[in-house]
DNA sequence: AAACAATAGATTGTTAACAATAGCCAGTTG
DNA sequence: CAACTGGCTATTGTTAACAATCTATTGTTT
């Protein structure tokens, strides 16, 4: 995950491509995904996709019906949102907790420089981007915490707590939040930094 | 879930026998697991046997190495299972406070069924099937509370922390939880049936 | 005209052959 | 003798054709 190789399975490219598709809000609810059209568009055979549109449906970002094909899931019920929340919150401060006084310089810099292109992207209007910098700072910590492990529990919330609020905070919110998180882990606060995430995640 | 159609896709079928197979230790950490073998034995192609392997990858079961097969997953590291416990407990507490008051006979009488037949299932020491009837309990509540996509975030979870017991509580411990959640729900008690998951989740 | 049945088209599910890749073992070289 | 290169085998990744299934339309019947 961060690893220096920075190859990239076919599949994986087609998930990521999608998942920011649906997330962005360029593919609408309800949309129905067929397979030849998707194998076309990424010109590859329909194999890889059919494992693709698996892989997102558990993700619960896609459904499919048997023999119906599959479509872009609506947003969570909102009511399912504090209890999302809750969790996100319990999974990341537990990786912060697990994860203080143990971060070194190059731990650090990649954080910077992640919102460094965090800042570039709001500049550019690069919601995409944005969006893509802001989940990779999070996963950063649980991944730290629980490895690839832990990722995939917890990856499925904020894929499914991003479908419901397309617009983002200002850039300057944004970015301080993080900027406080990673500041507090800096200082080997890991009690203020899980008080700046709760900040940061609503 | 639970409707009356009870066609089950080959996929599905699968999946749930691998996943027994994994949860009750049939399959131990690290197994490699080859898809022309499997294909074999359940008598289809490679096709859906690599639809299966994808499937139980996210679930967290098995691990995927690109080009190098896909191998049991060792349990999660045991300082993740508080975590995990908390989760669990969250978005199943979640579930009976929502569907408290909602549940008509037709329900209760599911419950208690399962109930029966995990009581029989002990008897015969049936242990994969005391497994699958004490999950599919417990995704009742969280399937009425938050449908598909609630179940979908859970799985995950509940899987995952069976790789790490394989013993199970005694029989009658294990029924009186289940009852304990099952009559507060009948008495409209979901402060009380709350108290009784706790108990029963360890 | 409304309801039902049959048919045609489109779409997914499955298969088997082909291509690419990783791991292993032997043979070679310093 | 250790380390490395090369090819071989086993296994996964990909493809395209075939089978099964669903949706919609059209035609028939009452």
């Amino acid at each position: 995950m961060f690893d220096n190789n920075a190859i990239v399975s076919v599949r994986d490219q087609i998930a990521n491509q999608l998942r920011a598709d649906i997330i962005n809000g360029t593919l609408i609810e309800n949309t129905k995904l067929k397979e030849h059209a998707l194998a076309e568009r990424f010109g590859v055979s329909r194999g890889p996709i059919r494992d693709v549109l698996l892989q997102l449906s558990k993700e619960g970002l896609l459904v499919s019906k048997n023999n119906c094909g599959v479509s872009v899931n609506t947003a969570p019920d909102t009511s399912l949102q504090p209890l999302m929340i809750n969790i996100r919150i319990d999974i990341e401060s537990f990786a912060l907790k697990t994860i203080a006084n143990t971060l070194d310089d190059k731990d650090f810099s990649y954080l910077e420089e992640l919102l460094l292109k965090l800042q570039k992207a709001f500049e550019q209007q690069d919601y995409a981007l944005v969006t893509d910098l802001d989940i990779s700072f999070h996963r950063f910590f649980v991944y730290k915490a629980g490895g690839e492990d832990l990722v995939n529990l917890w990856q499925p919330f904020i894929y499914r707590m991003r479908m419901n609020y397309k617009r983002l905070d200002t850039a300057d919110a944004c970015i301080d939040e993080h900027q406080g998180i990673l500041n507090a882990l800096k200082n080997n606060d890991s009690k203020s930094a899980v008080k700046a995430l709760k900040a940061n995640i609503k």
